[in-house]
DNA sequence: GGGTTAGGCGTACGGTGTACACCTTGAGGA
DNA sequence: TCCTCAAGGTGTACACCGTACGCCTAACCC
């Protein structure tokens, strides 16, 4: 047909392709079927053909990481520090519901890249400029925690329930006297509907309901002038939360 | 020497000694060297011989938690659901402390044994016993998340700083400059020594500190009847907090 | 004393990440 | 036109992992 030159020539990997190959293989197979050997089957080479471009695993995931930071939004100027914070957050939430992976493999890491770094200085710039202080401002993104990421951490989820209606009812009602507190919570957060106990919650709304008591919490402690190291001066009859939130002694 | 009968006999495994020696492994040496064959050689035996004690790693792990989970102490009776609550989740995090290793196996479990619900079941108790509504002790308990575990997701720890203190002051100066916001509050973290910026986070005040801005919001809503329906009724100007958490569309 | 059985042993298989040596290919210079 | 060189794909091999399967031995019971 064509000349030899030109058609048995694969176009070469580079390591942009490498990284939107796993990026797209654990999107759509799961992260713990992304292996080298697997990875390099997709791209229709051997696996160590892959080392060329990247230097190990590790590397790999950073990068996948990576792509996933860049796909959140800028900041949005003008607006109060408040609904900034909300709004980046809510936008990393989006980038992050696209790549179910993204939680797991962000737990795994072990050092921040630069984009992370920029992302996180970013962050930290909207309460600065804010006027919080160095201080809270610490407490403050060690509270966020993970919620910066768009994810909490949903550990232990909901047992799985048998399929058939009999068995079904069987495990809710053994539930039901040796988990009674569980059961009565599960009803409510599904609308009393026994059958669809699971489905009862909205990963969305909870994960606006704790970051807004955080951000209320910041909004107030800010204005009340809080420190690490204790209330330095407190007009108002001090709130619980300006109480409570100083240097404690363990439980023990 | 002695009678052949007594001597060369071996205690035999059990489940008990296989799970504790488990634990050791991990406490010592930390999780990733935990597979089957060091326990094994750990334990004096062939690596096949723990599988006569359990069915596989997974449920190896499992034991595990629960035998972390075991060790947070009961309830104590008659306080009032805040400190009860509060005494709980710091308590969880004192048996967390004395196992490193258990947020990352906690995160990897696919399901929840009885004993573990057996804790969510009388942490959700607390709540509910205290007169929360359902509804809001669902939500309560999604924003508390892993602490009742007693940690917190800390993704990317603090990048390792270079020993030498030449290239520890380039380091310093170069994310001076491309990432100012997290120099400032990294010297706040510490107190203005630049040379322990590592060193200065406190995780036991960090973890308190989100935990009472959650607590005292779980107060606020409950106080003023909060729905996740939203606000049936509010006699009060509607603090921020009621006003800010009620259903919303995606940022977009 | 013969059978049963709990529990430790040995081998083997398929999976993983990746080190290392080799080979192919296209480009650039003489 | 030929040689050289480096980028990049290949093949083999190793150490590790979890674990299936069959065997063997010792203790116990009838």
């Amino acid at each position: 047909m064509s000349s030899k030159k030109t058609s048995p020539r694969r176009i070469p990997l580079n390591r942009e392709r490498v990284i939107s190959a796993a990026v797209r293989l654990a999107d759509d197979s799961g992260i713990e079927t992304l292996s080298m050997r697997h990875l390099a089957l997709e791209l229709g080479v051997v696996p160590m053909a892959i080392y060329k471009h990247v230097a190990n695993k590790e590397e790999l995931l950073d990068e996948m990481i990576d792509a996933m930071v860049r796909e959140i939004e800028p900041l949005l100027e003008g607006a109060d520090w408040k609904s900034t914070v909300r709004h980046r957050i809510l936008w990393a939430r989006q980038a992050l519901l696209r790549h179910p992976w993204a939680p797991h493999v962000i737990e795994s890491r072990t050092h921040a890249s630069p984009i992370v770094l920029d992302y996180m200085d970013s962050l930290i710039g909207i309460f600065l400029n804010a006027g919080f202080s160095a201080d809270l401002t610490h407490y403050a993104m060690h509270a966020i925690g993970s919620r910066m990421w768009g994810f909490i951490q949903e550990v232990f989820p909901t047992p799985s329930q048998p399929a058939d209606p009999e068995s079904l009812a069987a495990m809710f009602a053994e539930y039901s006297v040796r988990y009674p507190h569980i059961i009565q919570m599960a009803l409510a957060a599904s609308h009393g509907n026994a059958s669809s106990i699971v489905a009862g919650c909205d990963d969305q709304i909870e994960f606006e309901f704790a970051l807004d008591i955080l951000l209320d919490g910041f909004e107030h402690l800010h204005e009340e002038g809080w420190s690490s190291t204790g209330p330095k001066r407190v007009n108002n009859p001090p709130l619980e939360s300006v109480k409570r939130i100083k240097r404690r002694k363990d439980p023990k």
